[in-house]
DNA sequence: CACATTCCTTAGCGAACGCTATAAAATGAG
DNA sequence: CTCATTTTATAGCGTTCGCTAAGGAATGTG
């Protein structure tokens, strides 16, 4: 068999995943990705095929470590209210943690695109708005189940919730601590629908 | 007197507004930006200095038309919650607008940047923590005036009302109409304190 | 050992980047 | 008109971009 590879693909990966993050894709050059992975660009292309492909896979690895917390907490709890609670305070911890950059990758890594790369735009933007409705959908199910009122608007507030997790992606970004970003999360549950037995 | 120049230099600043609203500042190209201004690079850097200054005016030039509703309506209403409702409704519309990019400027135009234009970067951040502070003062003034309760948080419904305007300009370059963005803006002045005599 | 295969390093490709030297064209002053 | 001044268009500067050809270095097989 032939020469192993020197260097820890998934380690490298992982230094792409904190480049892209903390850059986006544009202002990432494939020289500083190199460096941050501690490779020549031959093995890049090797490993990842170009730099279009490592993003996607980036980002792909992204969304099964640090993004996975919205897909679990909306999996994992027994009500919407409480699901959706617990995405925000875990959001605000997750962003604002200073082991890594902040903000959300999803969120803001391919904000600047030029014409050329609007095909990553395009990509993101699917994912969030996959987000938003797997948001969505957590609601209808407990409007089926009689857990919240028969007229709620479950599309307005999957946006608004949406549109809390990107704003607080922007201020962690902005310096914003963990404790700025719960305040913020906390305030936003003002807006969950009142309920007779406290859905 | 020397010869005049051929070409409207506010109107000029008003398509490079345009292009780095769009496209943010480093997707942005002299190219993209002399195509759009319909001038050569000579013009450009004569009439504005360089990419960097323009970026500057053209960002002063939107806080003056586009960007100066906020400060308008923190200004004009009587009372900061009226304030604060009407700039969530006015950026409701002015973000999902189609006759311009949609989203804020301010908010995104900076986003992916690398290491040489962190300056950029962080004037624009500056600009948001000036704009967060607004609505704080605002809602300080009112709870001085005993428009709200003595207790009001005034930073943390700041830092709520801002996440909220920055996530809805991300929902607006996501697509989200004007009626979507204001069912956001609805659903966040539920977080706005409680007072006896309806504040 | 020799061999086939794959990875690594060096070096550099063409294109686009921000920016500018140069000189012709266009103006008002005298 | 001539002249001084400024803007204009052409062309191209040096650098960085994403990406890759070429060949030596390192592995498992026989």
């Amino acid at each position: 068999m032939p020469r192993p590879r020197a260097f820890d693909r998934d380690a490298a990966l992982d230094r792409a995943v904190t480049e892209f993050w903390r850059h986006g894709y544009e202002a990432t050059s494939v020289a500083s990705l190199t460096a941050a992975m501690g490779i020549r660009p031959p093995s890049l292309y090797a490993a990842f095929g170009d730099k279009r492909r490592l993003f996607d896979e980036a980002v792909a690895r992204y969304q099964r470590t640090h993004g996975a917390f919205t897909a679990r907490a909306l999996a994992e709890e027994p009500t919407a209210r409480r699901a959706v609670e617990r995405v925000l305070r875990e959001a605000a911890v997750e962003y604002s943690d200073p082991a890594h950059p902040p903000g959300c990758m999803v969120v803001s890594a391919a904000t600047n695109c030029g014409p050329e790369s609007a095909e990553v735009e395009t990509s993101l933007r699917d994912l969030r708005e996959r987000s938003k409705q797997a948001i969505v959908s957590r609601i209808r199910e407990d409007v089926a189940a009689g857990r919240l009122p028969p007229g709620t608007d479950a599309e307005g507030l999957g946006a608004f919730y949406a549109a809390t997790i990107q704003g607080m992606s922007r201020q962690a970004q902005d310096g914003a601590t963990a404790k700025e970003l719960l305040r913020i999360a906390e305030l936003a549950m003002a807006a969950w629908p009142t309920t007779s037995d406290q859905g």
